[in-house]
DNA sequence: TTTGGCACTCCGGCCTACAGAGTGCCAGTC
DNA sequence: GACTGGCACTCTGTAGGCCGGAGTGCCAAA
């Protein structure tokens, strides 16, 4: 394959994504300076429909990219378009402003959506990924305490609990000790085999209150890990209504269960590199016209991925500069928090 | 008005609700046994229309209920339509499920979408309207510590801050034992007044971590009365699609915007009532064709409000059924968990 | 290998015709 | 006086038919 016909398919898709209509050969030879007549175009074109990367939605339309004609783009094509300077710094002013972790990520799914007129997800950082900063016992009434869990990426989970028995407000500090040194600075992934034991490592008369506790410990570590996800700019959906018509109402369905989320974010656990998924390649029925935008986040290791979704033609240049740009500054922010 | 016009007008709205076409007199005549003739019935619609309870897209078409006519009708005209025993089981077996605030929420705003058909909308208890259950500082690293207040409605706001200097545990405890003895049991609408005063009680050597932490605490009440709201069910707007065609975008973007959906929800404070709003009375131009169907809830005192939203030709009575059992078992949970 | 030319195909818009639904009104009936 | 059957009228939505335009594929020539 020469080099004019990768520079035909990049003038198919760009002027597709810019107007959403099926590009002919004469657009193609006149508004990018090939040097060829559009006859000479049709040709390659015929070529690159042959190969499969682009296709005629009737005899005498133009043509539009196929989903490996946006791969071969992406992969080959696409000129990285950074983001200008102001945007650089309204990202960074933004994110900046962050009170806490819900609202950094609360910033950020907002941020993406608006940077790339897409709907933006954002996975709060996964639980399993992250490891105990601190763990704090508060006695509400003398038979019933509050367990508050803290990890090292600020995301805070509380539980309220019934004890066995009444405790005295010394014994709350002890166990309060006991958890802490067991669990202070592990890895949730490790936290269920060390809450089994805890309790044996209890005083004779703190056992029955400490494996309650451990029993609740156990829950918010475990089932707990659900995933939270926050999702913004489902508006921009009608954006393209030409071609979400049909799927709007599954994608709409779709961006309210997480485990569909999930499964489009990043289910391998891909690191903090860049990913997009074209069309077919994300295995989902209804995700069969869209194109996913991921990276991972995280201070230091990944703890989290965030993403956009929109049609498959999109602005990949711009889109995968936003997402790699929001991404990184937002690790940024939990490696200073941290 | 006489009795029959009124019922002519009830069928008209139901057999709108149930079709989405204008309906004609004949229609109204044979499926409703209202004893008389078509022409009768033509007769009474002329009536009707001409006080402004239903109208006509064009000629030679069936009538549509105007928004005083649905007015009237769930003023006058809807019996109530009780959820089944089936479904109240359903309702409150899920809702007993819950265990936290946030689940609370997450579940009833998905319930209700589901019972409805419709988008819900949940508001999070206000902290306006709830009291200080518990304070508690955990002390991160000697100079950082993190402040995490509990409400009487179970939510749960933390922030971290720095110091402006180190401070041993024991100041921490008494920083501590002193806000709780000032705020504990205390509305939030009260606090920023207590808080204000909160320095000079303490000793003077921590009296500048004591302003720091007040000033946090104020920020944490006052600013973040930024209420909180959960949003299920947004797929549900494509069932309509024929007439959200226009603003289905507008509402779209709406249910991402606080501020219009705490306008929704109820801004005056209506208490536990329900309240229907339906088309202009909503006085926001993109909700011109969409009802708004609210309640109040909380343990005792209203602490919050949910709702549904959806075309104004909706299922008044199922409904309102509905939304107010679903705030009246939200309420009993929090009452329990007081 | 590229190009200009040409015949061909197909879509989309536009118009017309027509069936169907619903009305308003009137004259007649109870 | 209220109700009814009948009828003429109006308007919509759809189906069919008819271009114009856009774009192609192919061929012969440069």
């Amino acid at each position: 394959m020469d080099d004019r016909k990768l520079e035909v398919l990049r003038a198919i898709v760009e002027d597709y994504v810019a107007t959403q209509e099926p590009v002919g050969s004469k657009a193609v030879a006149q508004r990018h300076a090939l040097g060829v007549s559009a006859a000479t175009v049709r040709n390659d074109m015929a070529f690159l429909e042959e190969a499969g990367y682009i296709h005629q939605p009737h005899t005498s339309a133009g043509r539009i990219p196929t989903d490996k004609g946006y791969r071969l783009f992406v992969d080959r094509l696409g000129k990285i378009k950074p983001l200008s300077a102001a945007e650089r710094r309204a990202v960074h002013r933004f994110l900046a402003e962050a009170i806490d972790l819900d609202d950094v990520v609360t910033r950020t799914v907002r941020l993406l959506s608006q940077l790339t007129h897409q709907v933006a997800v954002v996975q709060y950082p996964s639980l399993n990924r992250s490891s105990v900063r601190h763990l704090e016992l508060v006695s509400l009434t003398p038979e019933r305490v509050m367990l508050v869990m803290i990890t090292d990426t600020g995301r805070v989970e509380q539980r309220q609990l019934e004890l066995p028995a009444d405790l005295a407000e010394d014994d709350v500090l002890e166990l309060r000790r006991l958890i802490n040194e067991q669990l202070q600075g592990k890895p949730l992934a490790d936290a269920p085999r060390i809450i089994a034991d805890l309790a044996e490592l209890a005083r004779p008369e703190l056992r029955p209150s400490a494996s309650a506790l451990a029993r609740v410990l156990l829950e918010t570590v475990v089932s707990r890990t659900e995933e939270r996800i926050a999702v913004a700019g489902a508006a921009n959906l009608t954006r393209h209504t030409a071609y979400f018509a049909g799927s709007l109402r599954s994608i709409l369905e779709a961006l309210e269960e997480e485990v569909v989320l999930m499964q489009l974010l990043g289910r391998a656990d891909t690191g903090p590199l860049l990913t997009v998924r074209i069309g077919d390649e994300n295995e989902i029925d209804d995700f069969r016209e869209t194109a996913v935008v991921t990276a991972g986040y995280g201070p230091g290791a990944v703890v989290g991925h965030m993403g956009v979704l929109g049609p498959t033609r999109m602005d990949y240049p711009g889109t995968i500069a936003a997402v790699r740009a929001v991404a990184r500054y937002v690790s940024e922010i939990l490696e200073q928090n941290r």
